[in-house]
DNA sequence: GCAATTATGGCAAACGTTTGCCTAAAGTGT
DNA sequence: ACACTTTAGGCAAACGTTTGCCATAATTGC
């Protein structure tokens, strides 16, 4: 190797390729960016070399620091601990580091304090934008968006004004769901629902409700069973209770996430009510896992695993000065009980 | 408000703050960070108030530039969709958050290339430590740690030399799950697992031997069922095939992880096998939902909801200048199959 | 009353970029 | 030969911090 190449230890900086290359620094940055127009072919060629040579990559700090422009994007998720936005964080990540940017994952927990002071510390860090998963109103949301912050809000809508939103539409799950039960015949439908939940979870109720009296069944033959809870599990669980003996119990259940039905399963094994046998769940969203530990559900499929990509497009429109755009995602009824054999038509 | 206060809209630096104060730059950042003493105390009365006023946040970026360490941290995980994984992450930024920095998280999908390209954005975005999750050999993680960054291992050692780990001790997990299925008074137990496994997979597997033959099982009569797969899922289901009719499944097995066990029980379900009747199974996880949806399985419990603060710990431990430390997670026998009514024993 | 110390705080140089503007030299048209 | 444009590339000012060093003024010790 003919020139002096310094095994550089410390920091390799724009100023040190352009010393290695016998230029300034603004023709450097000027080459990093691909600006080679404005800088002969051979120069263009030297600077080129002298980055392989020092092994030069740009500093991303300063470049936001100058260009007051990160490739950073926050997310802000409600509860990592639930599946469905573990999903959606999996396939935003993918989605932003194929347009090149990183994300910096931030759990609120569903509070709205943790989620200003995320929301504070992510603008200290300049981000470029935000994802908003099933997001609380807020004071420092309010500000955010405001201030015109580029945002895409997932599967709740921002509680100020029209924003971008990616999500399913749930009315139509819900109604799907109900066309699913009324088809197996069952006349008295529940729907098993949180108490205090989000304006998804009231969609999905409301689409299932309206759907049901649509197709005859009297309002007042819907079963209505709801409960409070931390989670879904234990909320499907409580909410089951009302159901009563297995005589009194529905032939079909409607819950509004996967999760409820799962508390609500294990209700039905604990009470000695056979599923599906004598009671048909459906839940919404499609989980994966059940056609390995649930195949007694059947779910309204929400292509989580394809939000990331709608996200990031969204974002770009954003970023672009378009106007904040909607992406309703398509579902579909994924998972009917499987046809292997149940427990009760095994082989005992 | 008899002061100027001026609705500033666009970005408040250190400067606006020192013009609001009629100081120095300087002195304000000094009193942001806590410098009192070099100022007199109605100066820092000041400028506190400057700073409410014009709402000043200082700037990560700036702050990060000049003092070339920023509070970022990155977390490379093999696979998001894993729960274990996801559990990790959401422990870990938790802990972080309670430290003061920020995660950025990447998804590397276990491949050696992608790992690398993350490794790189990294590094250009001047993080303060690396969390790595189940890593990959790869010539970026040799460079990483050759420079000395300050990186933990989680779950997978570093396959370059000592290094900060947490994980559990998976040859006394594996020896543990051993112990339950031979307390059962299983002879001749099973062992499922992922024929291109990692070093834990492996471990796992060789406590679990190891202490079968110890409490004197021969070794030949563990049947070892393995298979390769995309998941662990696939491998359960696929792994399992080998164990043939109802008469000639093995009466009790030891599944190296909870997901692996999802796939043997649905192969024991298609099969007419009754589980924990007629195979009793123990997975290693301890995946909270197995409660709701597996009650049928035992697992040992590894506190991944634990690892966090383990993590964070041993990277303080490294931005400190101390050597790298282990931590080794405590585990424990978690859920033997529930109490409640299986199917099987139902009002049927 | 004088030197030595301490309190208070400003100056300016970094950190690594990007970019508007300027300067030469070389090329082009007439 | 002259005016004019293009090409090639450097200068220097930001962006928002931190911090070593210097400069006053006030306090202390004797």
């Amino acid at each position: 190797m003919k020139s002096t190449k310094r095994n550089r230890v410390g920091p390799v900086s724009l100023a040190t390729v352009a010393a290695q290359a016998g230029v300034s620094i603004a023709t450097v940055s000027r080459i990093v960016n691909g600006e080679t127009r404005r800088a002969s072919i051979d120069t263009v060629q030297r600077v080129r070399e002298a980055i392989k040579e020092v092994d030069y990559h740009p500093n991303q700090l300063g470049r936001a620091l100058r260009s007051r422009q990160s490739r950073v994007v926050a997310m802000l998720a409600a509860n990592l601990h639930n599946p469905v936005m573990a999903t959606i964080a999996a396939s935003t990540e993918a989605a932003l580091r194929q347009a090149g940017y990183v994300m910096i994952l931030c759990d609120t927990h569903d509070q709205s304090d943790l989620q200003d002071s995320y929301l504070n510390a992510m603008r200290s860090q300049v981000v470029h934008g935000y994802v908003m998963v099933a997001s609380q109103a807020s004071p420092g949301l309010l500000d955010c968006v405001t201030r015109g912050e580029p945002m895409v809000f997932v599967n709740r809508r921002s509680p100020f004004g029209e924003s971008a939103f990616v999500g399913a539409d749930s009315i139509a799950a819900g109604a799907d769901a109900a066309d699913y039960l009324l088809d197996c015949g069952i006349d008295e439908p529940a729907v098993v629902f949180p108490s205090k939940g989000s304006s998804t979870t009231r969609e999905r109720v409301k689409g299932f409700c309206d759907q049901a009296v649509a197709r005859g069944v009297p309002s007042k033959r819907i079963r209505r069973a709801e409960a409070m809870g931390l989670s879904h599990l234990e909320v499907g669980y409580a909410a089951a209770v009302c159901f009563g003996t297995p005589q009194t119990w529905p032939r079909g259940a409607m819950c509004i996430s996967d999760q409820v039905a799962y508390g609500v399963h294990r209700l039905a094994l604990e009470s000695g009510v056979h599923v599906p046998q004598n009671c048909k769940i459906i839940g919404i969203d499609g989980n994966p896992i059940n056609a390995w530990l649930a195949p007694w559900l059947a779910s309204v499929e929400i292509p989580y695993s394809k939000f990331g990509q709608s996200i990031v497009d969204l974002l770009s429109k954003l970023w672009g000065g378009e106007k904040p755009g909607e992406h309703l995602m398509p579902h579909c009824i994924a998972s009917g009980p499987n046809s292997y054999p149940t427990p009760e038509s095994g082989t005992l």
